[in-house]
DNA sequence: AGCAGCGGCCTTTTT
DNA sequence: GGCCGCTGCT
C-alpha cells in the first residue's frame, strides 16, 4: 500500500489516507480526483481492512463507474469483488428492487424515460380536456421534476398562481397514473429511495451498516434528494467521502445544488477538507484562461491552479463569417492536424452548447471524408425501431405499462386504431382493470368479454394471445428467444426493412439490439430493461475508435482531450439565450465554458460566427460572447471581433476561397488562426464513412464489426462454426462449440467455456479463433 | 384504418 | 428548415 501512495503527490496522499469520517475533497480540474477516489477505495480495502462489499461508490455516469471499477480491480484483484459501484440511479434501482414490497409498485416496475413521461402527461392533459397548446407537457414535467428533486410531494407543491394550481393537479394525477402503470420516472427512483430510507428505520440501518464507507464523485452535481439518500446511508457511521468542484457545477437546472457542499459542512461539523490544486492536464496558458473566465463568478473560493506542464501554446480564436464557415474552418483545422502534423484523430474534440449545433460539423466532416464520433443527440436507444422493440419487451415484462402498450399494439399496423383502443380503454375502465389486463383476459378466452366487445374484441384477443404467449416464453426460455419470437410473430422485419438504405439501417440497429439482448441472458429481462433505461449519452461513447469527438459541454465533463475546439462563442449561444437574464444561470453558463476549457490538454481553439442561422431559418447577426472579454489578450491568438483568417475550402461546393479583407474590423491580419490558405485537398476523401446511420449519427454502434460483414439471409444458411469445434475467445478463453445457427442473418454460436459455462455469442462480433 | 399533404411550432443542457 | 399533429381523402 505504501508503494501505491508513492505515485501520488502529497496533497493526493493526504486525501487518500484521510481518517474515516466525513470528508470533502475539493478537486480542481485535472487534479487527479478519479485517481484519488480509486486509491481511496484501494486504501480502505488494503490498509484499513474494509471488505469491498462494505463500500459504496457513486459516480455520475455508468462509464465513470466502469472505469473506476476497472482501475480498482487492477489494484485489488479479487479483493475488489462485491463493491457497489454505480450511478445514483443504478444504485437506487438495485435498492428499490430489493425492497419492492415496501413500494406502491411491484418488483416488475418499468422506468419511464422522457418520452414516456411526455406521452403519459399528454394523455392526462387530454383526458382532462385541457388545451394542449397551452399545456405543454415538457414544461409541466420540468416543474414536476424540480419538485421531486427537492422532495416536494404533490400535496406540498407551493401555489402562488393559477398555473401552479394546474401544475399541482397534473402532478398529483401524474403520480397516480405512474403507479397504475407500475412505473416510475427517473426522479421517482431517487424520491422512493429517499422515502424508503426516511420512513423505515430498519431499511435505513440495514443499508447504512452495509455501506460502511460511501464515496461520491461529482458531489457538486447532487440534488437534494441525492443528498438526503447519502445522509441517510451514512447515518450510522458518517463515513461519507465526497469529491467535487463547485466551479464545475453545471446541472443546476436538474436540481443540482452546489450548496450541498455548504450543507455538508453544516451537517457534518467535523468534516475534514482536502484540496487538490495541482493540475496534471493542461498547459498553463489554458489554465490561466480558464481561471480568468471563472474568477468572475461570485460566491466561490478562488483556486490558484498550477500545472506541472509547460506554458504551452496560445489559445486560437477563429471568427468566421457564418456558422457553416465556422464548422468548415474547425474541421479543416482538424484535418490539417491529422494530415499535416500527424496528430491522432482521437486527440480532437469539438464542444458546443446545444446538440443542434453538431449538425454543421457533421456535414463538414462528411465533406472531408473524416470519420467522427458523436455523443448523445439521437442516441441509439432513442431510435424508433429500438424504442418499438423495447416497448414490446416492456409490455411483456409489465403488462400494466399502458404507454408501451399504446406504442406497440398496432405495430406493424394490424387494424387496431383509435377506435379499437378507445373501446379497450372503456372496457378496462368498466371492469376496473388496465388495458393490458383486459388483453390478457381476452387471450384467456373470457367469452363474456369477447362477446361484449364484438369485432374489436376479436382483434384485441389476437394481440392478447400473442402477448400471453410471449409472457410464457419469457418465463421459460432464453431472452433472445423472446426477442426473436416478437420479431417473427409481429412481422416486424418486413415492416421496417424496406428496400431503402434507411430500412437496412433500421434493421441493422435491431440486430445490434439483439446482440445486446444476448449479453443479458443471465441477468434477465428486468435487468436488461433497467440498463436500457439508464444508459446515458456518455455511456454510448464509442471507445477504441480513432476519430474526433463531438459532444455538448455538459457531456464533456470528466473527459479530457489533447486538442479542444469550443464553438459558438456568441451571445445567445454561449451564454444561452435562456440564461442571459438570470444571474445564477449566467454563472452556470460561465462554469460550463470553464469545464470546456479545462478539458484541453495542449491546445485550445475558440470559435464564433458573425452570422448564424436562427431556429427559424433566416440568418441573424451575432455578438461575440461576453465571456471572450474575460480572456486576457496575451493568451490569445486572434481577436474575438477580428477578421477571420482566410480559409480555403478546397472548392468542395463551398469555395469562395477566402473572404473579403476589407470588411470592417478591429482585428489585424496575420493574427488570424493558423489554418492557412489552402493546404492540398488530396487527402481525406473516403477514409471513412460516418453516416452509416444517417444524420442521426453514431454512438458506440458506429460501424460495429458485424456491419462490415454483409448479413447472410438467403438460404442455405451456412454456419462458420460447427458443433464440437474447439475455439478460443479473447475473454472466456478456450471453449467447445455446442451449436451454431443463423438467426436473423447473423450467426449465433453457443460455446461452452471452461469456468464460464455456456455462452451465446454473435459470431461476427465474438472474433472466435478456431483451434481445431 | 391508414396515408398524404399541409400548417404551426419550435431549440438548452440529461440521469 | 424540419418535425409533429391535424385534416381530409381513399
Amino acid at each position: 500500500m505504501e508503494d501505491l501512495l508513492k505515485i501520488l503527490n502529497e496533497q493526493q496522499q493526504r486525501a487518500v489516507a484521510a481518517p474515516p469520517g466525513p470528508t470533502i475533497v475539493l478537486a480542481g480540474p485535472g487534479s487527479g480526483k478519479t485517481r484519488v477516489l480509486t486509491y481511496r477505495i484501494a486504501y480502505l480495502v488494503g490498509a484499513m481492512n474494509v471488505p469491498a462489499w462494505n463500500i459504496l461508490a457513486v459516480t455520475f455516469t455508468n462509464k465513470a463507474a466502469r472505469e473506476m471499477g476497472d482501475r480498482v480491480s487492477k489494484i485489488l484483484g479479487a479483493n475488489a469483488d462485491g463493491i457497489w459501484l454505480g450511478t445514483f440511479h443504478a444504485i437506487c434501482g438495485k435498492i428499490l428492487r430489493s425492497e419492492a414490497d415496501l413500494l406502491p409498485v411491484t418488483r416488475d416496475y418499468v422506468i419511464f424515460d422522457q418520452d414516456d413521461q411526455e406521452a403519459l402527461l399528454k394523455e392526462i392533459i387530454r383526458e382532462n380536456n385541457l388545451d394542449e397548446k397551452l399545456y405543454r407537457p415538457a414544461s409541466y414535467l420540468n416543474e414536476i421534476s424540480r419538485a421531486k428533486n427537492e422532495l416536494i410531494t404533490p400535496e406540498e407543491f407551493p401555489i402562488s398562481s393559477f398555473r401552479d394550481e394546474q401544475t399541482q393537479r397534473l402532478y398529483r394525477i401524474y403520480q397516480e397514473r405512474l403507479i397504475k402503470n407500475n412505473a416510475m420516472d427517473f426522479d421517482d427512483m431517487l424520491v422512493y429511495t429517499t422515502r424508503l430510507l426516511d420512513e423505515y428505520p430498519i431499511v435505513r440501518e440495514t443499508y447504512s451498516h452495509k455501506f460502511e464507507h460511501i464515496l461520491v464523485d461529482e458531489f457538486q452535481d447532487t440534488n437534494l434528494a441525492q443528498y438526503a439518500i447519502l445522509k441517510n446511508l451514512a447515518c450510522t457511521h458518517n463515513n461519507l467521502y465526497v469529491v467535487g468542484d463547485e466551479d464545475q457545477s453545471i446541472y443546476r437546472w436538474r436540481g443540482a445544488d452546489y450548496r450541498n457542499l455548504n450543507r455538508f459542512k453544516k451537517d457534518f461539523k467535523d468534516a475534514k477538507i482536502f484540496l487538490l490544486e495541482q493540475n496534471y492536464r493542461s498547459s498553463q496558458n489554458i489554465l490561466d484562461s480558464a481561471m480568468a473566465v471563472i474568477d468572475r463568478n461570485k460566491n466561490r473560493t478562488h483556486k490558484q491552479l498550477e500545472t506541472v506542464r509547460e506554458k504551452g501554446e496560445k489559445i486560437t480564436m477563429i471568427v468566421a463569417e457564418d456558422d457553416r464557415e465556422e464548422a468548415q474552418a474547425v474541421v479543416s483545422a482538424i484535418r490539417d492536424g491529422i494530415h499535416m502534423r500527424g496528430q491522432k484523430p482521437g486527440n480532437f474534440a469539438i464542444m458546443y452548447r446545444t446538440n443542434a449545433q453538431s449538425r454543421l460539423f457533421e456535414e463538414a466532416f462528411r465533406r472531408e471524408g473524416i470519420n467522427y464520433r458523436l455523443v448523445g443527440a439521437q442516441r441509439f436507444y432513442g431510435r424508433r425501431e429500438v424504442k418499438d422493440m423495447l416497448a414490446f419487451l416492456r409490455l411483456v415484462h409489465n403488462p400494466l405499462d399502458e404507454i408501451s402498450l399504446r406504442r406497440c399494439i398496432n405495430l406493424p399496423p394490424r387494424g387496431i386504431g383509435a377506435k379499437t383502443l378507445e373501446s379497450l380503454q372503456a372496457q378496462a375502465a368498466a371492469s376496473g382493470l388496465t388495458m393490458g389486463e383486459v388483453l390478457l383476459d381476452l387471450a384467456h378466452g373470457r367469452a363474456d368479454l369477447l362477446e361484449s366487445m364484438g369485432r374489436e374484441g376479436a382483434k384485441l384477443a389476437t394481440f392478447g394471445s400473442m402477448l400471453l404467449k410471449w409472457r410464457e416464453t419469457a418465463q421459460h426460455n432464453r431472452l433472445v428467444l423472446l426477442f426473436d419470437r416478437i420479431v417473427v410473430d409481429t412481422g416486424y422485419e418486413p415492416y421496417i426493412r424496406d428496400k431503402s438504405e434507411e430500412g437496412q439501417d433500421r434493421w441493422e440497429n435491431l440486430l445490434e439490439l439483439r446482440s445486446v439482448v444476448l449479453e443479458y441472458e443471465e441477468e434477465g429481462l428486468a435487468n436488461f430493461l433497467e440498463s436500457m433505461a439508464l444508459v446515458s449519452d456518455q455511456d454510448t461513447l464509442p471507445e477504441n475508435v480513432e476519430a474526433p469527438t463531438m459532444l455538448t459541454l455538459h457531456a464533456a465533463k470528466g473527459l479530457e482531450f489533447d486538442q479542444v475546439f469550443i464553438v459558438g462563442l456568441d451571445e445567445n449561444i454561449l451564454p444561452h439565450r435562456r440564461a442571459v437574464d438570470d444571474e445564477e444561470e449566467l454563472a452556470e453558463e460561465r462554469r460550463l465554458l470553464y469545464v470546456g476549457i479545462t478539458r484541453a490538454k495542449s491546445r485550445l481553439t475558440l470559435s464564433r460566427a458573425r452570422r448564424r442561422r436562427s431556429p427559424y431559418g433566416s440568418y441573424e447577426e451575432t455578438l461575440a460572447s461576453r465571456f471572450l472579454d474575460d480572456i486576457p489578450e496575451e493568451h490569445l491568438t486572434g481577436s474575438p471581433r477580428g477578421l477571420p483568417s482566410r480559409y480555403n475550402y478546397d472548392n468542395r461546393g463551398y469555395g469562395r476561397g477566402g473572404y473579403n479583407d476589407s470588411l470592417f474590423g478591429e482585428g489585424s491580419f496575420g493574427r488570424g488562426s493558423s489554418y492557412g490558405s489552402g493546404y492540398g485537398s488530396s487527402y481525406g476523401r473516403g477514409s471513412g464513412s460516418s453516416g452509416k446511420r444517417g444524420s442521426s449519427g453514431g454512438s458506440r454502434w458506429e460501424n460495429p464489426a458485424w456491419m462490415q460483414q454483409k448479413s447472410v439471409t438467403k438460404d442455405p444458411p451456412k454456419t462458420k462454426y460447427k458443433a464440437g469445434q474447439q475455439v478460443k475467445h479473447a475473454t472466456y478463453g478456450r471453449g467447445v462449440v455446442k451449436s451454431s445457427k443463423i438467426e436473423f442473418g447473423d450467426e449465433t454460436v453457443e460455446v461452452y467455456f471452461e469456468g464460464y459455462g455456456l455462452k451465446a455469442l454473435v459470431a461476427s462480433m465474438a472474433k472466435l479463433e478456431v483451434l481445431r
